[in-house]
DNA sequence: TTGCAAACGCGAAACGTTTCGTATACCTGA
DNA sequence: TCAGGTATACGAAACGTTTCGCGTTTGCAA
């Protein structure tokens, strides 16, 4: 491959004219200009980015690290991640962690060896003695994004969680449901905690009880919604709504309703926070509260780009974007609903 | 950050013993290696990835490049190339092109900046012309996956096309449908060609006429297959079956049948080549012709990895993958069908 | 004409590794 | 005792850049 030297030789100048020139660090007349970027182009030279980063102490590149990539969820966020970053000259290593801690780890590990110049992180778990792990094997600038994690300094970029959790229930409610039950998340992660807290707060706000025996587990896994649907379906006093805290465990929800022959929304509503593009086609298509994913992943890439760029240390800033209904037809008023008889 | 220098001060050893031990790359005394391995644990020592592959021209980091990171066949292939890769020691570089020319040349010219060892890509082309542009800005080992490029001298690994689309339409045939109508893909790209190819086998072989009436354009996406299938549908002569030739363009269709009120499989029977994790919870299960996406995708990392360490000159050989009828309820017998009048 | 600043270009050091030729110490067999 | 081999450790060069301190040239004012 060739070199700065080669380019430098073809264009008889010196190797740090041609630096010069290629980063535009240093006046250079417009004649030698012209002459070294033919030079480049008539041997088609690319920099080495490693000597680069090297000598520079800068490296062009950023991590991304979320629990699952094939959650299109995830997904969307690495499109717009990938596709800034890109723009912007870095190069963008995605990786998931399948929320397991060794992997994750593992991961980091790479990141560090290859002295990536900053990092995104959709954490799988929020709590301190997490941070504490984090913050040991983190020395660069980094954007939390999706949820927070416990004592960690590093800008936040999320949803408001709260909201979205009593814009659905509030949704529910105004449609006539009183037995609402909801798929919990998982211990130790915010997103769902705050979902949750939303939901508790619409029903107290009108004077609903809350009610342990429609909390089906869901750990943010559509097996586990799955399992936990089915199971508390097949129970006596049923809920006539069901309000999945993630597009993934509304999954799983649906398909043990499914499965029990249980019509939606004639038989139960369902709703669920964050929308997905296959949402569409689902039948019925599901009524949810929408996150503005590409946006918070825009900002999430703009603040890591900034604080990398200008060294700037981050305000450990929350930025926190507004969920918006989207009613489809998954969701059926509770008078109307057909008397089913418990199978 | 802590250097090689650090460590080798800190174990009291020179400079070239600590990089023996990290690569294991002569022969070093368990004595000095206990040292230097608690040296570097001790100071949190992690190699340089730059200076290291400045210094030995291998930069253990590979590129997966396809077309669209949202798309779940695709996000399967980034999972399973990104977890092989980081047990391999390698970081995986994932971007989509969105099937934009411009925007594959601004990646390769990124991978070459950073030096990739190896490539691995899932192209959106298949014509000579591309593979030229391709094979002019790669000079690294690189793998073709699900399509082939021609005149390009790389291990492919694909699916037996031909095969998937003749299986698919004998299904078909064998449920009795005559009219059967089938989305298309896109010139230059053997993908879909392959499994045109083998519906029209399927047809030939069972002495039914192909019907270019019954083409509907679909070029692998969604919105095309949308649209084609609603107006296609609202014609005369409908067909009794829809086989669609990749599971966006199924998703397209599905999606204007709703719109037309067309009820699947009562009146018209749709099928589809590539499973994916959502098609479980369509309504109805669509019945496909499932890849094997996960084994294809590791067969893909595993051939590239083999070539960058072993340096061995690629093959330019075939690896096709058998597909699998996975039969559902998207398709039900022809003479069973709804006599359902024109709407 | 002279002096000085600005503009431009150069050479060499340094970034953190790997690699290779060489040096040292020890052991073996004659 | 000594030659020669083996095992181990060392030092320095090199990878392809960026950066910085210096020269040289040029333009302009006095």
């Amino acid at each position: 491959m060739a070199t700065i030297k080669d380019v430098a030789k073809r264009a008889g100048v010196a190797i740090s004219t041609v630096s010069a020139v290629i980063n535009r660090s240093a006046p250079v007349s417009e004649d030698t200009i012209a002459r070294v970027e033919l030079a480049i182009a008539e041997i088609g030279y690319t920099p080495h980015g490693a000597a680069q980063s090297l000598r520079s102490g800068r490296s062009r590149m950023i991590g991304l690290i979320l629990p699952d990539i094939t959650n299109p969820h995830f997904a969307n966020v690495a499109r717009v991640v990938e596709s800034a970053s890109l723009d912007a000259g870095y190069m963008a290593a995605v990786y998931s962690t399948s929320e397991d801690y060794d992997r994750e780890r593992q991961i980091l590990k790479m990141m560090r060896a290859h002295r990536v110049a900053g990092l995104i992180i959709i954490p799988t778990r929020s709590d301190a003695e997490h941070g504490a792990q984090l913050r040991a094997e983190i020395h660069v600038p980094t954007v939390l994004l999706d949820s927070f994690v416990e004592g960690l300094p590093y800008d936040v970029v999320k949803l408001d969680n709260l909201m979205a959790g009593r814009i659905a229930t509030e949704y529910l409610i105004g449609m006539g449901h009183r037995r609402i039950a909801v798929t919990t998340g998982r211990d130790n992660i915010t997103t769902g905690e705050d979902r949750l807290a939303g939901y508790l707060e619409a029903l107290a706000a009108h004077r609903i009880a809350a009610d342990r025996d429609l909390f089906l587990p869901g750990r943010f896994d559509r097996d586990v919604a799955y399992r936990g649907t089915l199971e508390r379906m097949r129970r006596p006093d049923r809920p006539t709504a069901i309000f999945a805290l993630s597009n993934m465990m509304m999954l799983g929800v649906l398909n043990a309703l499914r499965d029990l022959g249980l019509r939606v929304p004639q038989d139960v509503s369902v709703m669920s926070i964050d929308d997905f593009d296959f949402a569409k086609i689902l039948n019925p298509p599901p009524t949810v509260v929408a996150a503005p994913i590409a946006e918070m992943a825009q900002r999430a890439i703009d603040t890591l780009l900034i604080e990398i760029e200008t060294g700037k240390r981050p305000t450990g800033h929350y930025t926190l974007f507004k969920p918006t209904l989207i009613v489809r037809e998954s969701v059926m008023p509770a008078s109307e609903m057909a008397l089913a008889p418990a199978p």
